[in-house]
DNA sequence: CACCAAGCGGAGATGCGATCTCCGCTTAAG
DNA sequence: CTTAAGCGGAGATCGCATCTCCGCTTGGTG
């Protein structure tokens, strides 16, 4: 977590004064609220919500965040460096093909995990430079992923690296969903979708998942 | 209330109830209306958007339909029936697995035409009880292919009905988010899934579908 | 043709919910 | 103790969708 955002992001501020430590503890304190509340219920939840959540006025947060944009920036900042973290675990694998399964589910679950995730990387209705500028720092790690499966011959060849974003963007479809109901059922579909990205294979791996029984299916899809 | 709506099950029988010709003749404007927007941006078009797009008052659009849902139903309802059509047609092929094919990529098409359909029926959104009322009719033939498929050896043992909706549901992300771009990208994600539901395979089906050039990609993620 | 109720248009009333400001009060810091 | 930074949160403002109301138009009938 890093202190003031950055050094040369306020129009009012010509030289960065310290804030006050009462006012530096409201700041983390909202920042603390909007990971949460973007994680559980998406970017869109209101800044007077956060604030709320924060415990403290809604002004406060105004004066910190002059928009939902830099409250973003903030919190997700963690979250990307995660994720390319991730991919770079997945390249140390020593199998590529066990390499690439770990990056599908632990990144399928950092989406499943934080909806505001979802929506800031996969979703184009928030801000297209977030995720473009995003998506450019994860690509290189994953696209080294994708390549070394491939050479090793355990990834089909028609494969591309734009294709797994659009992956996780299916599996994110169904996270979406059922998220009340069964919160792991995107790995059955992932299971499924590997066995079509496997170069070969006679049987069909087990899935990971099992379907939605009738209430469950009701619940997800109404 | 007593307009013909209520106890229609057919939407082509006018049911003896004297609407002056003109008005007739607007209330099909506005379904017609309701039908292309509805299709184009979604089930969310306000009342006032279709009235004007039918080149009527809003006060006569809220003259024939008290609220969205009636008008909602009644566009759908062709489409609806549309799907069930596709499924026995799946159902009359002669091999099992291609008439599963055939649904899938019929199915997928519709969806893919409609993003008012994918609301209507895939996201939970818009209205629960009509998505459920239409899944009732859609699941026997659906889950007749899927039997069949499987009886056949071609399917994989371990998918169940309940496991078609959802996979629309991906395709459905996925069209989405590429619909001005590569209308179409959805059949390679489609290409693979049903790699992946095969109970056999040695070697990929070639994809559908080219994977999105770098400003495809740029503009389908952002 | 004459008549009139059915029908029409669309401005505007209503409601809702988010954003952001303002200012009197509180408190950290020197 | 002083004082300016910071706080809270009511409410002003804005935008936008729903739905109504009423003076005018028109189809259908005798």
């Amino acid at each position: 977590m890093s202190r003031r955002t950055s050094s040369a992001a306020h129009p009012e501020s010509p030289p960065v004064r310290p804030l006050r430590a009462d006012a530096e503890r409201n700041r983390q304190r909202v920042i603390a609220a909007a990971q949460e509340l973007f994680a559980r219920r998406g970017l869109d939840v209101t800044l007077d919500d956060i604030a709320r959540h924060a415990g403290v006025g809604v002004g406060t947060a105004y004066r910190r965040f002059a928009n939902r944009e830099e409250l973003i920036d903030a919190v997700f900042e963690g979250a990307l460096q995660h994720l390319i973290a991730l991919a770079e675990q997945a390249l140390a694998h020593e199998d590529p093909w066990e390499g690439l399964v770990q990056l599908f589910l632990a990144t399928g679950q950092d989406f499943a995990d934080d909806r505001g995730l979802r929506q800031a990387l996969l979703e184009s209705t928030h801000g297209k430079d977030r995720a473009a500028a995003a998506r450019e720092r994860l690509t290189p790690a994953v696209s080294a992923v994708i390549t070394r499966a491939q050479q090793a011959g355990q990834l089909r060849d028609d494969i591309e690296p734009s294709d797994f974003p659009l992956i996780q963007l299916m599996l994110g479809a169904v996270t979406q969903h059922s998220r009340n109901v069964a919160p792991e059922l995107w790995k059955r579909y992932l299971t499924l979708i590997l066995d079509g990205l496997r170069r070969d294979r006679d049987h069909p791996t087990p899935l990971a998942h099992p379907a939605l029984d009738q209430d469950e299916f009701d619940q997800t899809m109404t």
